[in-house]
DNA sequence: GAAAAACCTCGCCC
DNA sequence: AGGGCGAGGTTTT
């Protein structure tokens, strides 16, 4: 059954505190979907959030399943707290971009066009699952696979516009038989294993709430514990503690940011071709020592101005680049929506098939885009109706 | 202990 | 056309 949606309310942050585009497809969450050009929808907590960025503030509304009768009175909606607890808002993000800027040339360079870029305060079981996926894999390919996760084993909450909407499952939906094997026939790979069985540790061998009382404890101890889950490695942990756990200073280290390490701030000890651990915990304390307490926070500006995703950015004009971004938002749509969703329970001659009779309907819709948000929207709205026809 | 090899799948490249 | 290769690592040798 369809809801009708809520009055928008307004948060009161400006872009340069948190630019949705950048902060929700930079890699550190993998659900947000693009619902409309410049609006992102999104399960939260038992609800279906939908963001807009404006010049000065964010507009927000939820929805909520129906039986949560206490929804419909804005008295009693909290959603406005778990944004302000979900984006870390209490945070001042200019005065951290004015003092990574002072110590720092190559980030004063980036910052300017890449303002607004946050880290979130996520659920840390989510966290865990998502980032035991991205071992080996890409920012597309995780957000399939998370959103998988969520239609196969999470609860659904609502369904708006013909697009259902699941929230993340808990460890205990995750803790069954079979799980595994059902995740390997969607597509995850040896990551199935891992998630499987960390999904039973946390669910009947440690006690309710306990990855969320890590953020209680030291960064040290915390990283250290999270190592005790399968598929955890250092990098992992960095995430989790990152974005989830208040660690600040958490740093993680992957290829690429090895590579802006050594490329942009001459890291030596280019030793071996992998990253070994002696290596890692030298370019973190490096980035630690430069940028400070909120080393993780700098270092997550530099990796997202760094993305493939966001190259078109970086050389455009102003007026070129908006039009750029609004196609690949259409683009994400496409790819991010019910669409991809069914991919992985189709052979995989079909999916290919499927996908590339989508690519060219998408090419043909793309001549249609002259300029601006108006051409645009017309254009999602038939991708939308596309949608609908061709799945009933 | 450090350094390869294996692990699943997808998408891009030549 | 289709094999080769790498992608935001971890675990096993």
């Amino acid at each position: 059954m369809t809801i009708a949606a809520p009055l928008w309310s307004t948060l009161p942050v400006p872009p340069t505190e948190l630019c949705l585009d950048k902060v929700l497809r930079c890699g550190q969450s993998f659900r947000w979907k693009l619902s409309a050009p410049n609006e992102w929808t999104c399960t939260l907590r038992g609800r279906v959030v939908t963001l807009q960025q404006e010049p000065s503030h964010i507009k927000y509304r939820a929805v909520f399943p129906p039986g949560r009768s206490d929804s419909t009175t804005p008295t009693n909606d909290d959603t406005e707290e778990l944004l302000r607890d979900y984006f870390n808002l209490s945070v001042n993000l200019e005065a951290l971009y004015s003092h990574w800027s002072s110590v720092d040339p190559n980030f004063l360079k980036k910052s300017t066009t890449f303002a607004g870029i946050r880290i979130l305060r996520q659920d840390p079981w989510e966290n865990v699952v998502s980032f035991i996926c991205s071992s080996n894999n890409n920012i597309s390919r995780i957000s399939q696979m998370v959103n998988n996760l969520c239609l196969h084993f999470g609860p659904h909450l609502a369904t708006i516009d013909s697009i259902d909407y699941h929230d993340f499952p808990e460890p205990s939906a995750l803790a069954v038989p079979g799980v595994e094997q059902r995740l390997r026939e969607l597509g995850f790979g040896y990551r199935a294993k891992y998630i499987a069985k960390a999904a039973l540790l946390v669910a009947n061998e440690r006690v309710p709430g306990w990855l969320n009382s890590l953020r209680k404890v030291s960064y040290r101890e915390a990283h250290d514990t999270l190592l005790e889950l399968p598929g955890v490695g250092p990098k992992v942990a960095d995430c989790v503690c990152l974005m989830s756990l208040d660690k600040p200073g958490a740093l993680p280290v992957d290829t690429h940011v090895w590579q802006i390490a050594q490329r942009d701030y001459k890291f030596k000890g280019v030793k071996g071709k992998t990253l070994n651990k002696t290596t890692y915990d030298a370019i973190g304390d490096h980035f630690r020592k430069l940028w400070g307490e909120e080393a993780g926070w700098a270092h997550s500006v530099l990796f997202t101005a760094d993305l493939k995703a966001f190259s078109e950015v970086k050389n455009e004009t102003t007026v070129v680049s908006t039009k750029a971004v609004l196609t690949a938002q259409v683009e994400t749509l496409m790819q991010n929506t019910s669409i991809k969703q069914e991919q992985s329970m189709m052979t995989a001659e079909t999916s290919r098939k499927r996908v590339k009779r989508e690519d060219v309907e998408e090419k043909e819709g793309e001549k249609e885009i002259n300029d601006g948000v108006a051409e645009t929207s017309s254009l999602v709205d038939r991708i939308k109706r596309r949608r609908r026809s061709g799945r009933s």
